[in-house]
DNA sequence: TATTATGTTCAGTATAAACTAAATATTTTT
DNA sequence: AAAAATATTTAGTTTATACTGAACATAATA
């Protein structure tokens, strides 16, 4: 297996990672710097690497980068000697991402709420659905957080 | 308080609901139908009840419930004495998001497999950052599944 | 301070997807 | 079987956003 061939498969990843984020909802290029960035040599990639090894614009390379330092994913690396900024995947950023979901399930709970709170109102409506609604996501706002402590104990107690 | 004013809030519930459902990455008629189907009287609505009092065209009611329905967080309804298609909210819609959120998840965790198996050819490559990832989801892929089992038997053990 | 290297912002383009209105198909009633 | 009611599909429009290239701003070197 040749150097070459390596790199191939790298590019390969790099697009199907960019595929599952993209699917997600989040622009592609993000994906693909992400996905860089896990398997890249080294792990910290200045900004013209990006703009290389992914082929897209600088522009593109500036906003996706400031958005994902911005929701914690990656970071900002200033490397001795180097003049350019460098990025690089952040420690935890997988946990990152699941706590960013917290968020959102706090919404869910608070528009529950809401809902019943106008349902009170009228007798005869069926509260049922608000009611499973809002009992689902108290009990994972409820629940995921301590999976989240334990995934950290268990993984960087160092920290 | 006027019924007027509560069927004034359960419109502004719908469009809360359809921006949280919006900010997610679905369309925007989805979270409309989902937020209308939450506290509508009765549960049950039909086709022309959806297009009239969401305001919007049969077309989109039609793509949108059958992509609800496909996704199983709605249902088809037929009540006797009706002429129309009516749609609910099923049981277990919101668990059911979450269990399809498990999919993706284990796409990340064959992703980060795929990785490591690229990276194993370099000695000198970093493997932490994959091996992280990898470890996150093969957390979440083993923990969830409990986590959801235990709501079930907490919540609908009558099933 | 002048020059070069680096990064951001902006204006415009391309692309994709939501949405509508109308035509078509299907089902139900008479 | 004809007519009416209901639902789906299609074609076209609108809207939003990703992305690029170039202009601009900033920082580093000489």
């Amino acid at each position: 297996m040749s150097a070459d061939d390596t790199y191939k498969q790298k590019k390969q990843f790099v697009e199907e990672v960019s595929l599952l984020i993209e699917e997600s909802g989040k622009p592609r290029i993000s994906g693909q710097i992400m996905g860089w960035l896990m398997v890249c040599d080294p792990p910290e990639q200045s900004f013209s690497d990006l703009v290389e090894h992914l082929e897209v614009s600088k522009g593109s390379v500036s906003n996706m980068t400031r958005m994902l330092v911005q929701s914690g994913l990656i970071e900002k690396v200033r490397l001795p000697g180097e003049r350019q900024i460098h990025f690089r995947i952040k420690e935890g950023a997988w946990v990152d991402v699941l706590e960013k979901e917290l968020e959102s399930i706090n919404s869910l709970k608070n528009i529950s709420d809401k809902g019943l709170k106008i349902l009170k109102k009228e007798s005869g409506t069926d509260k049922s659905r608000l009611k499973e609604m809002n009992k689902f996501y108290k009990f994972a706002e409820k629940n995921l957080p301590r999976l989240i402590e334990e995934y950290k104990e268990e993984h960087f107690d160092q920290v």
